[in-house]
DNA sequence: GTATGCTATGGTAGCGATACCAATAATATA
DNA sequence: TATATTATTGGTATCGCTACCATAGCATAC
């Protein structure tokens, strides 16, 4: 069928074991035995066996990322990351989109552990990711978790700074001179959405604007979810002059509800938003929003990642916080008339 | 270390082999006997080594695909596309992330061979991946292009109508009246550039506008490809009153140049260009772009790729052609004055 | 009663590589 | 020349699973 190592050394008229070595680094081969394997490997086409080498290895250099939707840029540009650093340290990595389906979750980390991945980074899909968390630890793979904690599931975590980073937002709002002020997020066993929504409740109370149960919605974290929610934001009597969505893409179905009522950010509604969309801002700054270092999650995550594989860390989970960075631009308005 | 099949063989008193048939949908194993294995690996918390399996099965059950740019919103459609016809049919997707770097490229597609892979969807990076694209076939590994063909390469191809693509988005600048037309294309090693462009000249022929050779700008395909790109386009003199750029990225950056020298779309140019910024489109329409269907290149591409793999057609290469669709916006100006 | 066929299970031999230890050859040292 | 030392190479077992064939047990058929 295919070239293996054995086809190689009875070409060269070796032992599969000298083949092997010059495979793997070739130390302990003299250089005229190296150069002949070498031509016939390159003759024959060989490829070694990575399958097979993993068996034995215990160990198959790769890497298996979660996320709940490879399409939303933050997480596609995590996953760039993951895999540059991945690359870098000779790692593959096995994408498994989840699309926030707990099922889908469990079933993949399963099938990522009988798949013998040395690590793990995932973005999980909420608090009840919980139960299937802890596989990984069972099985002694490491696991990092991005964007998103879980309590109760003890390692490594790369997140923003989602409170300290919806406070400023809020603050932002509040010194342009809203007093009141909605908030769209997504549903509560989701952690940036709490945080956020922690943020935004502290610096509604530190900032004195109006503390109004109602002023808060909970939504699906999608463009069709944000479309909805805002339709229940314009109900509101008296309206909010402002409007803080969880993340972008809710953002994004918030303007094209108003803007569908006829309405128009900043002038009848001022909105900041969590993430930046970066080729929108690019081609028109307009949304004011709370950047975060997508990438850099995914670089830093794989090199906690890597260095638990490597076994070069035994500390307690690491906790990194990525320090977001608020871009002002159109849509948070100037003052409130 | 972890629990094999063996161990669950021992501990439920049967050999390993009808261990291996309950796992394998267990048809010929009694029922009691069945039950009996299942509980056992139910405590023992045992997942099959995938790995193993492969090995002793020839088959891996995982595909790859290789991309330009992960953070390509193209792309990462694609990718979502192939992620997700792939795991409907039991298959895990490798993720490649090629940087348009051939030697990143060839090296990729040599760990994914050794890796067993059963087939690799690939946007190739340009005609010069020719060279180790013909690899896999050597080794039987099916393969599909995807939105880029690769001449002398002869396997599956799914691309979109770019030469019918971009005689439209010309039409449409011509029949508003421009006659002067640039475009910024990329690379013509890659065949996305080349039929774009002559999908320009086609146009600009039938339609009688100016038939330039200095109207023609070739740059990298990427925000800032196209910032210099516009540069260039703005020294030309006359100035062109329209510009198609290659794709989106492109044509931000030349949005960008423009704003940057006081210069507005379309007031002072008219912009079209090929693929649409979904997310930016939806917050403000304003590119007039050729949207294509990213994600069912993936799907699509995943479907023949594991028809391939199945072995259920040996027809002869398949080229499957999706039309895109012209959306219209601001950026193509009204008629020019 | 022997033959035939079916179901349920086990045994053996790999898949293609590497780990580990042994053996040989080459060289240095006494 | 004998022995120690090193450099190079080979043999065997094994990683965890499955393919393939064999076997035992039992029912049905003639």
């Amino acid at each position: 069928m295919s070239v293996t190592l054995r086809d190689v050394a009875e070409q060269a008229g070796v032992s599969p074991m000298t083949v092997s070595r010059v495979i793997n680094g070739g130390t302990g081969v003299n250089a005229k035995t190296r150069e002949r394997v070498k031509k016939v490997i390159g003759e024959l086409g060989y490829l070694p066996n990575t399958i097979a080498r993993s068996l034995s290895h215990h160990t198959s250099g790769t890497l298996a990322m979660l996320v709940p939707d490879v399409a939303n840029p933050f997480f596609m540009l995590n996953l760039r990351g993951v895999e540059s650093v991945a690359r870098q340290h000779g790692y593959r990595v096995m994408l498994c989109n989840t699309e926030s389906d707990l099922t889908l979750e469990d079933a993949y980390i399963q099938d990522m552990l009988a798949h013998q991945i040395d690590g793990l980074v995932i973005a999980p899909t909420s608090d009840h990711s919980r139960r299937h968390l802890r596989l990984p630890q069972q099985h002694n793979v490491p696991l990092v978790l991005i964007d998103r904690t879980v309590e109760g599931i003890e390692c490594d975590v790369v997140l923003g700074d989602n409170i300290g980073g919806a406070q400023q937002l809020i603050e932002h709002l509040i010194t342009a001179g809203h007093r009141r002020i909605a908030m769209i997020c997504g549903p509560l066993d989701v952690s940036t959405s709490r945080d956020r929504l922690q943020g935004y409740r502290q610096a509604i109370a530190a900032g004195g604007a109006e503390d109004d149960p109602q002023l808060v919605i909970e939504g699906q974290v999608n463009v069709p979810g944000g479309c909805v929610a805002m339709q229940q934001v314009l109900l509101l009597d008296p309206r909010p002059t402002a409007v803080f969505t969880v993340n972008n893409l809710v953002a994004v179905g918030a303007v094209q509800t108003m803007r569908e009522r006829g309405l128009e950010v900043p002038r009848d509604m001022a909105l900041v938003c969590f993430d930046d969309i970066e080729l929108a801002s690019q081609l028109l700054p307009f949304l004011t929003v709370m950047a975060q270092p997508a990438e850099t999650f995914g670089t830093i995550a794989a090199q906690l990642l890597i260095e638990r594989i490597a076994g070069r860390t035994t500390e307690r989970p690491r906790r990194v916080v990525l320090t977001p960075e608020m871009v002002v631009r159109v849509s948070s308005g100037g003052r409130v008339r």
